[in-house]
RNA sequence: GGGCAGUUGGCGGAGUGGUCAAUCGCAACAGACUGUAAAUCUGUCGGGCAACGCCCUACGGAGGUUCGAAUCCUUCACUGCCCA
């Protein structure tokens, strides 16, 4: 009694919907009774290789079942992967090479254990029961599941009725990650929202294949810096687990207040209210900090803290630039000096010439912190002696002229 | 198999022979403002050129018509709809 209260205590602690609760407590009650953990299953879609905090929503919520002692099985869809899953997407998305998903799936592994527990956690690729499928199988499979039925997902609904082109592939998806949760027999499949039909082709292939249905579980989907769209690899605003430590105190700073209430919530155990008494810039740094010493480790928490201060709050040069240049005698005109707009360009911080041009010309330019406005100007150099330069807000180089 | 419509810059989406490197919105970037931000305002937003002008590349691909094409024609590719 007080066990199942404890443990679904901390599994709907974040849970938006759980399909079905009655269920879920009846397989709790029977895992706590027979001392049989729950087989509990997330798929990942290696379709770049970066985990990133939106998805540690997910995966800490695997973590609360983990330590709860239930079986954690990280699925990486690394067969899916080559299909693309059009959840979410307006127009068909692009399919991913073996080779490529392969790369993609190996540093999954890596990043996840910097939440869950390595020995703990059984990790499944789903092309080991999908590669060796032959044609007819997946035939068999796909009889499994109608074309009104699948129509009834939003995002083909939306492209039918746009005319938008959905490839036949497309159906595949769901049907391959419902299968997923029969070849995993899944007591708990964990998705974002925007996943829920997908979870739910896979109750029903279950009970198809004569398995008792699993119970699922939808998270919220964690927007991303932008405060708009949910956090995805292929909008680009999103945060790395694997971004450099500065980096990612940065952009956690980027965000906006609103925003980081919606972080805290998320992505910790902090208590909102005492989060709102904070000083915003001072929670915002908090935050940061939390982050940061989770995935790169406290030392280097403080240290990027300490950075951002003083790149950005003090606007000073930081400790490490983020590009060195060093000139040779042959990247200068005629008398020894190199032109402002050169210069810029050439610390590849800027995509050309002309960007730097304009960069300058509305005042994004520093030299030694005077600022640069004449897109025209020269800067005669001294053998040996280091310039800054600091490149519109946030881009900071540091220039060399080699003797 | 046949008919019709469409393919424009990172995205959405104007433009139907010259004044189009292409209206506008979003995104992005810079400046101002701030508490880091966000919001707001201003500006920029293909590339190159010691440059208020010039050159190059670009409107799905390839040819063609024309003094001149994103705009017209042919063809190929892709997509959608309708008929079979």
């Amino acid at each position: 009694m007080s066990e199942l209260i404890r443990q679904l205590d901390l599994i709907l602690r974040g849970v938006v919907e759980v399909i079905h609760q009655a269920e879920l407590e009846s397989k709790l009650n029977r895992a706590i009774k027979e001392g049989k953990p729950l087989r509990v299953k997330a798929g990942f879609d290696p379709t770049a290789p970066d985990l990133h905090l939106g998805h540690t929503v997910l995966i800490h919520k695997l973590k609360h079942f983990q330590d709860l002692g239930h079986q954690v099985i990280f699925l990486i869809g690394d067969f899916t992967g080559m299909i693309g899953d059009p959840t979410g997407v307006s127009e068909t998305r692009k399919a991913l090479t073996k080779e490529q998903v392969q790369e993609n799936a190996k540093t999954y592994q890596r990043q996840i254990f910097k939440i869950l527990h390595p020995e703990k956690t059984i990790i499944e690729f789903n092309s080991r029961w999908m590669g060796p499928m032959s044609a007819e199988g997946l035939i068999h499979l796909a009889a499994h599941y109608r074309v009104a039925r699948m129509m009834e997902r939003d995002d083909f609904d939306k492209r039918y009725r746009e005319r938008k082109p959905i490839s036949v592939h497309e159906f595949l998806y769901p049907l391959v990650q419902g299968y997923d949760s029969v070849a995993l027999s899944a007591d708990v499949e964990l998705g974002g929202t925007d996943q829920k039909f997908n979870l739910l082709v896979g109750r029903e292939l279950q009970r198809d294949f004569g398995q008792e249905p699993q119970v699922v579980l939808t998270m919220p989907l964690l927007e991303g810096t932008d405060g708009v769209k949910k956090m995805s690899k292929s909008v680009g605003n999103y945060i790395a687990l694997e971004d450099p430590a500065g980096d990612m105190f940065g952009k956690v700073m980027s965000i906006s207040d609103t925003l980081m209430l919606r972080y805290y919530e998320l992505l910790t155990t902090e208590h909102l209210d005492r989060v709102k008494d904070l000083h915003p810039m001072e929670a915002k740094q908090a935050l940061a900090h939390l982050l940061v010493a989770r995935y790169h480790g406290e030392e280097a928490a403080k240290a990027a803290r300490a950075g951002f201060q003083q790149k950005f709050s003090e606007r000073e040069f930081p400790a490490e630039p983020d590009a060195r240049l060093m000139l040779n005698a042959s990247d200068l005109r005629e008398g020894g000096v190199i032109g402002l707009a050169d210069l810029v360009a050439k610390t590849g911080l800027v995509p050309s010439k002309s960007e730097a041009r304009r960069l300058i010309i509305q005042g994004g330019l520093e030299v030694d912190e005077q600022k640069q406005t004449n897109a025209n100007g020269v800067l005669s150099l001294v053998v040996g002696r280091a310039y800054r330069l600091k490149i519109g807000r946030r881009k900071f180089a540091l220039v060399e002229l080699k003797p």
